[in-house]
DNA sequence: AAATTAATATGATAATTATCATGTTTTCAT
DNA sequence: ATGAAAACATGATAATTATCATATTAATTT
């Protein structure tokens, strides 16, 4: 199994900030795991006892409305570390996890990290630090549901994916999505965002192999209203 | 002027967490300040300096759209934190932050309590923890925008100012929103929000004194679709 | 107190989005 | 490889929400 101290992955996310000595007690008492896509990491309304350091895919964070309909509110990628509030707040999580590709991850339980939280300054800035980027997101988010249109929303959804996880070899978005997952990140219907899709295809501003999409015209994306 | 060591408010926010001796020093840099109704106390894409501790009044943080229309995307309250995020990332703020009473607050200058941040690791847990919680009501405000119509999350959204900031002896809301402000909080249009107020008092879920809104019916309005 | 301005209110209409129906394609298990 | 199931796609229609126009009321200035 793999070391803490050695793996690169860390530099991406606030383990980068541990000691040496902390990384070696984590190491030891980490397990790895492998996640297969479409396999719930956990659950809403779960109490999840450590955090994940994502080490390879993506997932996606959602949370069921009580009209029954998923919300995609994040989704953490390679580098980044899942469950994070659930280290500082003692309530379950207010999300399911779900892979969207086949994960590597490592669970680190919380007993072995809450008392670096406490005792290393360092860490828990970084930690901060994070926190704080995720709110700003968070609120941009907000303001981009709230006031833009559904084909703005999804126009913009599309650029985040492009520019915040890359293309395949053959210029496709690298995450896969159905029509449903980007349904649910827009906040609308799964057809809505079918009949959207569709439409950008006519117009040229993308085009799609099977369910994979290539963005063709970043700039008129850009400009959709 | 008050001193910090002295003061209760601190008990509804994470200073109460510093040592008798930092609050000394940070009582000792502190400025209180009273700001008027309507006053903006920062605008969006300014650098604050600090934090504010609500001493009394109620502001709302708003952000801008790009269709030139304002979302609010918190209310903050005698007992909050003002520009907490401003101490952790060093970019200046993403929201504008004005009075809906008149105010009086304390500014406290980050170089005074950045280091306390950083050494002190039971100021920065707290800090740590209501960020977290923070994210966590963002999460749910995202739902909630993403799935629910205009009419329910306008309910939702009186119910929540009740819960959360009360009512005058006469049982109006003590918190008094134009209907603008309810539209910016709904991400509605102004005469949207209007609408659904005025079928609301139709339906005897409020009554209206002025623009004053009195909750009449609590449970009704929960059961709102 | 009168005049001006801003906020609230409501109607008419257009635009957006949801829902239901139905057909097609893709994926997956056997 | 084949049948079943899931995902994708599109039309028709209804519901929701935005926009523009125009009153009405309240607040503010002079």
């Amino acid at each position: 199994m793999g070391k803490c101290e050695q793996c690169i992955i860390k530099q991406f996310n606030s383990l980068k900030a541990l000691t040496k000595e902390e990384l070696v007690r984590i190491s030891g008492c980490k397990t790895t795991r492998t996640i297969k896509k479409g396999e719930v990491i956990f659950e809403e309304g779960e109490t999840i006892n450590g955090v994940y350091c994502v080490k390879d895919g993506i997932c996606k964070l959602s949370k069921l409305s009580e009209n029954g309909k998923d919300q995609i509110v994040k989704m953490v990628v390679k580098g980044d570390l899942l469950g994070q509030r659930s280290l500082i707040s003692n309530e379950s999580s207010n999300l399911q996890a779900v892979a969207l590709n086949d994960m590597e991850v490592c669970f680190i339980p919380k007993s072995e990290i809450i008392a670096d939280l406490q005792k290393n300054p360092k860490f828990s800035f970084e930690v901060l630090k994070e926190m704080a980027h995720d709110l700003k997101e968070a609120d941009d988010f907000i303001v981009n549901m709230a006031q833009k249109s559904v084909k703005q929303r999804l126009a913009e959804t599309l650029i985040y994916i492009y520019n915040s996880f890359g293309v395949n070899p053959d210029n496709t978005l690298s995450v896969l999505l159905s029509r449903e997952d980007f349904a649910n990140i827009v906040g609308t219907a799964t057809e809505s965002a079918i009949r959207v899709l569709s439409q950008f295809k006519k117009e040229g501003l993308i085009s799609t192999v099977g369910k994979q999409i290539r963005i063709e015209d970043l700039e008129g994306l850009k400009r959709v209203e």
